[in-house]
DNA sequence: TATGAATGAGCTTTCATTCAT
DNA sequence: AATGAATGAAAGCTCATTCAT
């Protein structure tokens, strides 16, 4: 009945994308319209209505392709995790010296954030779901975590070189890393709100980039305890 | 109609409270449920229903005392901020050195942030809506962040006594504590799906809020640049 | 329980009227609050808490002194009525002869329906219901209709005098004058949408009470069939 | 999401209707049943939940056709105006003298009226909300008067004739005559229970017809001011 | 594949009315 | 006589979902 519910690679037949199938679109343009509103609304937020209508299809297209409001949601989540995977294998650090590499990392993810607000969102209303979604995707299970792994690698670097703290956890580097560049977008409304200070002012964003590297860095070579 | 639909203020009328009108037993009560139900589901995924529900009154209540689901919505958003302020007041620094002093307010604020779930919550689906509600709230508009102001003056302290560095905003230092701190609570689900690790794990914890006090301290005490 | 539900006389204790018991003066305000409200919205479109909070009382009170929404409304209309029986048991037209007489009648109709706009529209509201409470008031039956009375009197004057046709009703001639006085209000709205002419004003007034005048002249000084 | 929320036409798409379309049908029936619940009831005191019961398809369908209470009522009104219309275009005088072109024009504007109750009521209901809905309806913005127009032409041709007088306006004869019929319709209920008479009654009623054509030609037969 | 029409369950909100003091 | 708090029933409206073609 449903075409291929799960599977939300793209069709890439061959080395050369020839030509989508119609439904491929339909079904591209369903998502993206979707991710826009999940990312805007929330999950019970977002209107299924809204949605088909912003659609180049019909509603009925939606529950075709997606089964209803949740298959929908998942899908988007899942686009959006793999596209964000996506572009985090693309960073290269190789030829930098530990340090330098760590302050790549950081400014890496911090403008990877900025540049997807969106998802930023979708991981918020995920979390308010309590990661019910993400908990049981079988797309995202096992598919590992580039940024995780690089920045595992170089720490075991810069400790080999003697150069960083050998008391270091990667994924605690990393869970603050990622807390710093998200927290200033996620939260970015209560607290200019409660601060008057909007974090996503280009002359706070370049001071924040270069304070998350030099915090990281400051920890990372600081005495181990 | 409405009784004192912004007025938010518990009603202490003296060292002991003797008799809570019954009017006040009852807003009360919504509030306190109507704030789990927020934080559980979100603005839009909340059901008045479920709140009246689990409320000693009826549905209409809600309505006498709170106008709508948006007002309700509002006055949870504002009593929860009004509490955590409240907490914060009682932080005592005094009497230690800067770097001590820092690493408390660091360690409290972490506390503080694990004891209020609830409000980790609210504060998400708040910037879910873009801020719409706490941007608007009079009763939080100039009500100060007394955390803010605390760390602002030993960081003046530390920076005068020579031993922080002197190119640091206090305002980007209680952002990096909270983003910490608030991430690693919201953002938990979505982070043990992808690394298999409970951020709330007791282990984890108290890892993470000394690395938490050694990073800032790291970070302050590194030269400025 | 309610002190004098259907009794709707003020409270004229003697010659002099000395002092309102407190009670008149709520009965009478509350009053003077639904009129406006029952005119301005009808019977189903008015609200008991919008009457109950312009008034000097409250809620309870209403019900009180007028037992339901229903009570409320018929005493509203009763004491319209029975003003407005008041005010045309002042006309005087002794002195006058027939045409003249007719003809002051007429204008002074028009103006009594100008001065009363409220009246007009509880008197809609009433006909939308059918008439269900008038019908059943025992304060409004048989306390004749002064106008139509005069009226009567003035046309078998007219008649005898041989001024007047002879196959006429004094009723049809108070029904048609106040057809035209009635609708030029109560139904100007509808009619300025549609051909652009307000029918309040001045100019367009002045007009219409003499055409009346004349209209009705003409159709009595015409011969009879 | 709504079909063509503003569209009221009856979908004749040619000589012979051959098929409806069913969503023309439902739309058509619920038109229909909402005509009689205004019509009876006024705005505020129509029942959505009534009406719908009435219909042969449920709640939802009013708001998919009609968004909300409101439009369903403006498209009754508009309904209903239109249809009025088409009916005054059908009066044909010509070949009458002014005299009894005239009084054609007041018996059948009669007629029309007693045709057409729920049309009276309707219009009662819209003159207690002022007009709001009429003033704003772009479907009956210049969409003219047919009966305004005809009455208008036959008077000019009497004026040339020299048999009527010549200071009259068209408008305050047409508002006369309607003011007539309408009275006699929407005010019967309080008439009746002031005056003891039904204004329906076959009797009165053909005697107030005479009257009226009898009334409106004395007046323009009668010389100028 | 595609589409307008339809649906039922449930949502937020309102209203006249009454209770406790 | 007066009042703030409370209530149940029902009102208007929305939503995800499915049917018929």
């Amino acid at each position: 009945m449903s075409p291929r519910a799960t599977d939300t690679s793209d069709d890439t037949s061959g080395p050369t994308v020839k030509r989508r199938r119609n439904s491929d679109l339909t079904r591209h343009n369903i998502l993206e319209v979707a991710t826009e509103e999940f990312a805007d609304k929330g999950f019970a937020g977002a209107r299924i209505d809204e949605i088909a209508q912003r659609t180049h299809t019909t509603k009925r297209m939606l529950y075709y392709y997606f089964t209803d409001k949740e298959g929908l949601y998942k899908a988007v989540l899942e686009q959006s995790y793999l596209r964000i995977r996506e572009r985090e294998r693309d960073v290269d650090v190789e030829g930098l010296g530990p340090i330098e590499a760590i302050r790549a990392i950081a400014s890496l993810t911090f403008d990877h954030h900025e540049e997807n607000p969106d998802f930023i969102r979708l991981v918020s209303t995920e979390n308010i779901l309590r990661g019910e979604h993400i908990s049981t995707s079988e797309a995202l299970s096992n598919l590992g975590n580039p940024a995780a792994e690089l920045l595992s690698r170089i720490l075991t670097r810069g400790q080999a070189d003697g150069v960083f703290r050998t008391d270091v956890d990667a994924l605690d580097v990393h869970m603050t890393i990622s807390s710093f560049c998200v927290f200033r977008l996620s939260n970015r409304y209560t607290f200019e709100a409660l601060f008057g200070r909007d974090l996503t002012d280009p002359q706070h964003r370049e001071r924040l980039r270069s304070m998350l590297g030099d915090m990281i860095i400051a920890y990372l070579t600081s005495p181990s305890r």
